[in-house]
RNA sequence: GUGCCCAUAGCUCAGUGGACAGAGCAUUGGAUUGCGGAUCCAAGGGUCGGAGGUUCAAAUCCUCUUGGGCACGCCA
């Protein structure tokens, strides 16, 4: 638990007054203008139950107060009763906090909890493009943020794996491809070979009944079918992994559809036995309330996406008994997830309400729409590249003496990447744009990180000419880092908040803040000073940013770096 | 046609019941004989898509409406 500001003024406030506590500790809010003080109460409500006008109410309770060790004093301006706590005490309480406790286990809710969850899961012989960075990265995070907080998380990359693609791409492998071209760049090569088989397709149309055979054959595990499936699965993963390798994303299992190819029998089996399933125009479908049927099996007989994501969420309940099963998968899939979770609901499964769908908005782009089937793609290994690039590029000008530069721009340039993806709402969609990604100024991870390897430059400046930095009650805080203050002491309700809406721009959003206060900071004082104490209490709050810095560019997936 | 999502400064977005609506980018002007200028400070720029309603109080909640996006039984 942070320092409870709040209950501290509270506590006072009832103490002078007939209220509430939990009354006052909920209308405490922080005044639109600083200028006005640090916290407010609005008088409106209590006004009304009293049946006073509210600014005469905020009037006497301001001459109600007095001074004390808290809150220096209370002033009425307007309906609001603003009040002006004592910086230099909170600032010295907020640091002592963070000194003891460093952000290690700060909350213990999802001790004993279990999260399964499903990211990224992009498909085999599609190359990985920027679209598929949102899940990856949103779900990556939300994996740290779970942890962090105490869960047991279980990350699944889901990937698509089966299907009718996969006839089409044995078809196009037989007809032109080889080996030797497979083997040294797959995905791409699968790609081409996918485009290439819309193309051809379009002139010759019998091509795809040659698809659908070869899928029918693989269904059968047919002995050819299947070699040749596996070959695409098992190199594609290991490009995918290259990938999740360089963006620090890691996944406990990489089951994906074809996992599932066995259970489908039963699962359609078991859902016929809640008797909710009915026969419609030769499928076998789950009529729903308010929304399109479900549909379980085609006329021909053969199961759907749909079929395969039930039986994948009775397979994860047994196996690992989840308290939370999340699903980061983008809007457009919005419809198949309520249909999914209401066919649990009408088995009369009571753990459904677990299930969450945790959609995003797509990235867009501002000339065409890209379609995979045509070619039009942007690759997440060239934005990373560019980006990385760049880095590399501002290093050499600024910082030559620096070692492992490579590391470094790697670090900061993909960090760029990720940073730019989770700082806003996830349901918005983005519109792919080079210069924003490529911008490392203003509200940017390239931004925290600099912030950060400043930080750690100017600590160590510090720890050479004065020694270790720590705590200890003596030590008389200044009202300058107040600011920086009550911000570290939001880090974990921030945390909170982000894992209960399912939201990491909550905590992207934050650390700018905190980044911005910082930089503030750092421009109007300096540390490093010839009086001790004040070095030290200031060496401390420094501290302090850079641990919340560091804690929390890690909870959204980035590495930090010392220099830049 | 039905359902869901989005609409706030030129651009990208914060802000889910409280005071004159905030950032970044872009534009303009400033800051370094001292801790990293990938920084900081400042200026201009807004009928919060529109109309009703609820409320002491609405960008925020409700209804309607406009514009954009997505989805809608045999793809995933």
């Amino acid at each position: 638990m942070a320092v409870d500001i709040k209950g501290r003024l509270s506590e006072y406030f009832v103490s002078i007054i007939p209220v509430d506590k939990e009354k006052i500790i909920s209308l405490l809010e922080k005044p639109s203008n600083p200028g006005f003080g640090d916290y407010a109460i609005p008088c409106f409500e209590m006004a009304k139950e009293k049946k006073k006008r509210p600014d005469e109410l905020a009037k006497e309770l301001s001459s109600r107060f007095e001074g004390n060790e808290i809150i220096v004093r209370a002033e009425a301006r307007g309906a609001y009763l603003n009040l002006f706590i004592n910086r230099s005490y909170f600032t010295g309480e907020v640091v002592k906090e963070i000194s003891r406790k460093g952000f290690l286990g700060l909350s213990k809710k999802g001790k004993n909890k279990t999260v399964v969850m499903d990211y990224s899961s992009p498909n085999i012989a599609k190359p990985f493009g920027i679209g598929h960075l949102r899940s990856t990265v949103i779900g990556n995070s939300l994996k740290k943020i779970f942890s962090f907080l105490g869960y047991r998380v279980i990350g699944i990359n889901h990937i698509g794996d089966w299907g009718t693609q996969f006839g089409k791409l044995i078809t196009a492998f037989k007809k032109w491809g080889n080996d030797d071209s497979l083997k040294h760049d797959p995905i791409n090569y699968l790609y081409d070979l996918y485009v290439q088989f819309h193309r051809e397709s379009e002139k010759d149309p019998s091509l795809e009944d040659v698809a659908r055979e070869w899928f029918n054959l693989l269904e059968k595990k047919d002995s050819e079918a299947t070699l040749i499936w596996k070959k695409f699965r098992d190199l594609s993963i290991e490009e995918f992994r290259r990938i999740y390798h360089r963006l620090g994303v890691e996944f406990e299992h990489y089951t994906g559809e074809s996992f599932y190819s066995d259970m489908l029998d039963s699962t359609v089996e078991k859902v016929q036995a809640s008797k909710i399933t009915e026969v419609s125009e030769d499928a076998l479908i789950v009529p729903l309330d308010d929304m399109p049927p479900a549909m379980l099996r085609k006329k021909d007989g053969s199961t759907l996406y749909l079929t395969r994501d039930i039986a994948a969420v009775l397979y994860r309940k047994e196996r690992y008994n989840f308290d939370l099963a999340l699903y980061v998968v983008g809007s457009p899939q919005m419809l198949h997830f309520r249909q999914l979770f209401k066919v649990l609901e009408k088995m009369g499964i009571k753990w459904g309400s677990q299930c969450h769908h945790i959609p995003f908005g797509q990235i867009r782009f501002e000339d065409q729409s890209m379609s995979t089937r045509k070619g039009n793609i942007i690759f997440l290994e060239e934005v990373m590249d560019k980006a990385v690039g760049l880095a590399s590029k501002i290093i050499d000008e600024k910082s030559p003496h620096i070692d492992n530069k490579m590391d470094v721009a790697e670090a900061v340039g993909v960090g760029s990447i990720i940073f730019n993806d989770l700082r806003n709402s996830r349901i918005k969609d983005i519109t792919f744009n080079w210069n924003e990604v490529l911008n490392f100024n203003g509200e940017t991870g390239v931004y925290l990180q600099y912030t950060h390897a400043r930080i750690s430059s100017l600590l160590e400046k510090y720890s050479q000419k004065a020694g270790g930095v720590s705590y200890d009650d003596s030590l008389q805080f200044g009202e300058e880092g107040y600011d920086i203050a009550i911000l570290l002491n939001d880090f974990e309700d921030t945390i909170l908040k982000s894992a209960q809406d399912f939201e990491p721009s909550i905590i992207a959003r934050y650390l700018l803040e905190l980044a911005s206060a910082f930089n503030t900071f750092y421009n109007a004082h300096r540390v490093i000073t010839e009086d001790e104490g004040i070095s030290r209490t200031r060496a401390l709050v420094v501290l302090c940013v850079q641990k919340v810095l560091k804690t929390g560019l890690e909870l959204l997936g980035i590495k930090v770096v010392e220099e830049m």
